[in-house]
DNA sequence: ATAGTTATACTCAAGTCTAGTATAACGAGA
DNA sequence: TCTCGTTATACTAGACTTGAGTATAACTAT
C-alpha cells in the first residue's frame, strides 16, 4: 500500500450540492463562479476556462461534521443562508483525472454529491440561480422534440461513429446512441440525462471533454453552458435522478407551496421531468392516488375559472407504499 | 477549516462491495470474518464481538486506482479471486460513529459501498457465501407473512413507542413502523429494507445499536446474524437496491448463466424480492416484453414436461427503454 | 400404465390509460 | 352587459394491462 508524504494517504473530502427550485416554469439550480474555488495559480495553465458556473462545494471537516448531511446542510446554511428542506445523497466522485488542481497539491479529491429541493428562491450573495435547462438544451421536450436532435445532434453523432475503426464496437455505440437519444425509432426516455452527456462527452462535443487532454476533434460542440470540473456530470446525475423519483416518491411537493393549484403542480411536473403531461388524465391520477387534499379555497389569478387549492396529503404515505406523481408518459 | 496533526485533514477512503450471487433459490453475499480488518488492539475494550460478519472492504489507494470502481473490481479480483460483472455505487457512508477504529487512530473513514452482481460461486480463500435471508429473517415473504412479525417484532415495537413521552413523536414512529413492516392494513413494500432495519436499530432491538453506547433496553433482540462496524446497514441498502431495480433494469440476467428456463428466472426474482409471483402472468410478461429469446433448446432436468431454454435478449434495450423483470405485485 | 411434476396455452373479468368531448366559471374588453 | 379568451373540471369510449384462474401437454419415476 503506498502512502503519500506524511505516511497516510491523503485525500480531500469535498461536498457538492445541486440545489433545485422551480420558479416561472423552470427548474433551476443555483451555481456559483467557478473561480471561487479553482485555485488562483492555475487558472492560466490548464484551460479551466474562467467566468465558468459551479456547484457549491465545501470541504468536509473531520474534526466539526459529524455526518456528511449535516456538513452539508450547515455549510450550505451559512454560505448561502438558505434552508435546506429535502436532502438525499446523489453520488460520490472520486477519478483521479476529475481535479486539475489535484495534481499541484498531490491530495486526491473524492466529492460526494447531494441533491436538495427547496421552496425558496432568495438570491444569494456570490451565486446564481440558473435555469437547468441552460446546461441541457436538449432536455427539454415540453414544445415538442428539440431541433437540436435532429439537426444537430444525431449527425454529429453519427460521424463520430463513422470515424471508429472497430466494427464491433461502432454497432454497440450506434446502439447506444439510438436507445439513449431516442433516434431509430426508439422512445425518449428523460431519464436518461447522464447517459446522454456521456455520450457527447465521449464523442468530444462538450468543452469538458476537450478541455481534459483529449485530442482536437471536428465534431461540433453542441450549444449548452458547460460548468466547471465534473460539475455539468453531476448535474445531469441529479436531473435524471429527479425524473425518476417523482414517478414514485411524492418528493415534487417540497418544490411548491404549501398550497397550489393542480396546474401549478402539473407545471412543476413538467419542468423537472421536460415533457407535456395530459391535463385531465394527470389529475385524475393525482387525485384518485389521494395525493392532495382540497383545501376548500380557490385561487382567483389564474386567468379563466377560478381553481381549487389544494395540499400535499401526508397520510398518503401510509395507505400506499411509495406513490409518487404519475407521469402517464404520453404527453398531450 | 480544522486541521490534524499534518496540516491537511486525514481521511481513509474505503471500498465496500456487497457481492451477490444467487444458488438454491436464494440470494447469498460474500463474506468474510470480521477480525480481518478490524484492528487487533480493539478487540478487548470495545465490543465489536468475535466471530462478526463483514463485507469484503480495501481502501483506495489514491497513487494507484485511478477511478473508484476500478479499485474495487482490482482489489476483489485480486483477494477473491472473483471478476465483478454487473458493478454500482451504492451510497457513502461518513458517520463519524459509524467505525470504532477511528477513535484511536485519529483518522476519518469514508466508506463507499458498491453492489455487484456475479453468477460464479468460487469459494474464496477466507471468505464465505451466506444467504442474505440469515441476516433479514423478516425480509422473506415467500412462504407468506413470516411469523416473526406478528409474533415479535409489532410488539417489541409497539411497547417501544408507548415508551415514549412526546405524544407527536410517538404518533410519527408508529405511523413509520406501520408503513414499513405493512401493519394496520398497510401494503409491504419489499423494497424499504432500509426503513426497516433503521427502526429496529432506533429501537435497539438490533445488536449493532446496542454496541454503540446506547442505553440498555428491555426490548427484546430480532433473529437475525449481525454484521460488524455498519455493513448490515450497507446490506439493506444493497437489498433495496436490487428489488427496487430488477423491476425497472433487466439486471436479473446478470445472475442467471446464458441459458436458463422461466421458472428458473422467475425462482431469482422471487429469491430476490421476497415475494411469490404468479408463474402465468410472469411469463406473459417476459415473453411479452420481448426480455428473452427462446434458443430453441430444451432442459430435461426439470422433473416434469421440459422447459424451453431462453437467453436474454440485449437488443430489448433499443426497443423499450429501461424495462424490467415486471413484478406482478401480487403473489401466487 | 399411473402418479407426480412441470410447462404452456388460453380465457375472462376487472382495472387502468389514452385521448377525447362537453360543460362550467371566471376576467377583460367591446 | 355581452362576448371572447382562458382555465377548470366532469365524463366517456376504446385500447390495453393485470390478476386469477382453467385446461391441456409433456416429461420422469415407480
Amino acid at each position: 500500500m503506498s502512502a503519500s508524504t506524511a505516511g497516510h494517504p491523503e485525500f480531500l473530502i469535498v461536498l457538492n450540492a445541486v440545489i433545485v427550485a422551480v420558479t416561472d416554469e423552470a427548474p433551476r439550480i443555483l451555481t456559483v463562479p467557478y473561480e471561487h474555488f479553482a485555485a488562483s495559480e492555475i487558472g492560466g495553465q490548464i484551460d479551466v476556462g474562467d467566468g465558468l458556473d459551479a456547484l457549491p462545494s465545501g470541504p468536509l471537516d473531520p474534526e466539526r461534521d459529524l455526518t456528511l448531511e449535516l456538513a452539508l446542510r450547515n455549510w450550505v446554511e451559512r454560505q448561502a443562508d438558505l434552508s435546506l428542506g429535502y436532502v438525499e445523497q446523489l453520488y460520490t466522485f472520486g477519478d483521479a483525472s476529475r481535479d486539475p488542481t489535484e495534481r499541484m497539491e498531490g491530495r486526491r479529491v473524492i466529492s460526494v454529491a447531494y441533491l436538495a429541493l427547496v421552496r425558496e428562491h432568495r438570491p444569494a450573495l456570490h451565486s446564481d440561480w440558473r435555469e437547468w435547462y441552460a446546461y441541457f438544451p436538449w432536455e427539454d421536450w415540453r414544445q415538442g422534440r428539440p431541433e437540436l436532435i435532429d439537426s444537430t445532434i444525431a449527425p454529429a453523432l453519427e460521424r463520430w461513429i463513422e470515424g471508429v475503426d472497430h466494427h464491433e464496437l461502432a454497432d454497440t455505440l450506434r446502439e447506444r446512441v439510438d436507445i439513449n437519444f431516442g433516434l431509430s425509432g426508439a422512445a425518449w426516455d428523460p431519464e436518461r440525462v447522464l447517459d446522454r452527456y456521456e455520450l457527447l462527452y465521449e464523442a468530444g462535443m462538450v468543452p469538458e471533454s476537450r478541455r481534459n487532454q483529449q485530442q482536437p476533434s471536428n465534431l461540433p460542440l453542441m450549444p449548452g453552458r458547460p460548468m466547471g470540473l465534473d460539475h455539468r456530470r453531476i448535474l445531469a446525475t441529479a436531473m435524471g435522478r429527479i425524473r425518476g423519483k417523482i414517478k414514485y416518491r411524492p418528493v415534487v411537493f417540497e418544490l411548491l407551496p404549501p398550497e397550489f393549484t393542480l396546474l401549478q403542480l402539473q407545471r412543476v411536473v413538467e419542468a423537472l421531468s421536460g415533457v407535456r403531461l395530459h391535463k385531465q388524465n394527470f389529475r385524475r391520477l393525482v387525485e384518485q392516488g389521494g395525493l392532495v387534499a382540497s383545501t376548500g379555497e380557490r385561487e382567483h389569478a389564474t386567468g379563466g375559472r377560478p381553481a381549487k387549492l389544494f395540499r400535499f396529503r401526508r397520510r398518503v404515505l401510509r395507505e400506499r407504499p411509495g406513490l409518487g406523481v404519475g407521469l402517464p408518459a404520453k404527453h398531450q
